[in-house]
DNA sequence: ACAGCTCTCTGACTAGAGTCAGAGATATGG
DNA sequence: CCATATCTCTGACTCTAGTCAGAGAGCTGT
């Protein structure tokens, strides 16, 4: 069987079995769409959710979400009042009831899920479990897009924010950005170099730049992954596709700083080709130094 | 993360992604269900689909099935004549202009698999298709439901039919069922004995029967699992259920026999905490006897 | 031949989900 | 303070999905 039609059965066998847990919701008696909101709003934390909020999130029309809270609030589950902020935002907050309510839906959704793991011997169950926990690692992994971004761009600069803060808490020494070597975004811009930002779900999750050295070889730099998506491969997907990118611009060999505490990381450049060298660029944070020959 | 939680963990994130394939019959501008029907009709083998079958399949109300097809007749995809056999039946075929829409909903959705397996690399990619095989099997296995059944009851006839016939065709020396021991109906009603049988998608996949001989030892046969479903613990599955069943009735010790052909159920015998004894029973298609103490 | 059944079709509904335009209240920068 | 933007709400829609009752044509056993 091809890979394709290994898909499309996995498709049908979880769609009908999965699909079910939706019926949970449904079991109240209450259209789909207004249990979806009920359990989302018991789900924000503390004060409520603000409508601007939830719509995003549901990716709901304004007028649609109105109309179901309303439907919501006549049944008692749902008080939706003005932000103290500002009083052009509202606030959905569960009631006593609505609270309950969510409980008892998750409960039945609890029986769903009791539904297809019972049957199961304590064996099959976990491996069940792990082959679950594969397949969403592996199709989260697959979600993930990377593309070429503008260093000024919003999603760069989050993404090296994180990158820096991500080094002050793995540093032994700590990390100062201002300590380091500066790259201006125009180093990483073409045709001076590039920058990629991976996205999952329109979040930034990883990124790495390229600067070009003429003649000389090319240096990766900010190579990041989210912790959230550690484990998906995700580092190793940026470092081919920048290696990728270099290629393109015609760079023959390419040049990377790191830290001894960037173990992973090491470990990553060793299995993808990449050789230790000396000190090429006096990096003060930098304990090890990598080359690889493109092609 | 417990286990409930990581159940619903997979869900959304599958859902997300292989929701999207649905999206394939979407995009080419005709309702969802139009489209899955049109694919049905073509899934069909060579003459076309009877609607009655059709209806069967695909759990539609006949009106509305009706009133699909005169949309898709519309369209020039499908014409619904007359069977031949039976004037009330009525039979849909694709048009050749039916034919390539199906080809080009199956391309599109192709392309959405694609979009899947693409980003990973072809190790992952292999990870994903071996997991999704795990959970489909393993979610097809806990899809199982095992009821007692009268022995007289359809599905049990089928299975013990399909259960002979599988005999026929493992058996070296072949097997005719007028020479094994008889097991009239009775025998496998309580309080004589009880029947169990396996039904997946309401379909018989499995069966097996005790007798009871008493303060003797209880006999188990009739041990059967469909080929389609091999694979999945189904066999253990059944004996863990029987013995239960034996047990429930006061039985403290159960026995069996089976032939030298049935290689995994020998194995499964004897794994099950199953000792092998001296022939008791004298069935002449039975190389080896087995017997359990409960409990 | 005809009663009773099977199969399909039509008409008349309902419900959920979602879209769109615009009104009204409130904030904010200059 | 005013123009402009933000946020929510209402009213008026559309579409898909699906249900139900009954009519009409055709088959089958007696």
């Amino acid at each position: 069987m091809d890979a394709i039609a290994r898909v499309r059965s996995f498709n049908r066998t979880v769609t009908e079995r999965i699909g079910a847990l939706d019926d949970g919701y449904l079991s109240r008696g209450r259209p789909l769409g207004q249990s979806r909101l009920l359990w989302e709003i018991g789900a924000s934390t503390g004060g409520g959710a603000e409508l601007r909020e939830l719509r995003e999130r549901l990716e709901l029309d304004s007028g649609y979400l109105s109309r179901q809270l309303r439907a919501l609030e006549a049944d008692g589950f749902v008080r939706v009042e003005a932000s103290p902020d500002d009083s052009r935002v509202r606030v959905a907050r569960l009631t006593p009831a609505g609270v309950a309510e969510r409980a008892e839906l998750d409960r039945s959704s609890d029986a769903l899920v009791g539904g297809i793991l019972d049957p199961l011997t304590d064996r099959q169950r976990e491996r069940l479990l792990a082959a679950m926990d594969e397949v969403g690692r592996l199709m989260t992994a697959s979600a993930v897009e990377v593309r070429t971004v503008d260093p000024a761009d919003p999603a760069a600069r989050a993404s090296v924010a994180a990158y820096f803060t991500e080094l002050a808490s793995r540093f032994d020494i700590g990390f100062d950005p201002a300590r380091t070597r500066p790259t201006p975004d125009d180093e990483f811009r073409e045709p001076n170099g590039t920058f990629l930002v991976a996205f999952l779900h329109g979040d930034p999750v990883g990124c790495v730049g390229l600067k070009l050295h003429g003649d000389e070889p090319a240096e990766v730099k900010r190579l990041w992954v989210a912790s959230s998506t550690r484990g998906l491969g995700l580092g190793a997907r940026l470092l081919r596709e920048i290696e990728a990118a270099a290629a393109g611009l015609g760079v023959a060999v390419v040049r990377l700083d790191t830290n001894r505490t960037l173990t992973e990381a090491i470990a990553m450049y060793r299995s993808h080709g990449y050789v230790e060298i000396p000190d090429f660029n006096g990096e003060p944070y930098a304990d090890f130094w990598f080359e690889k020959r493109l092609g």
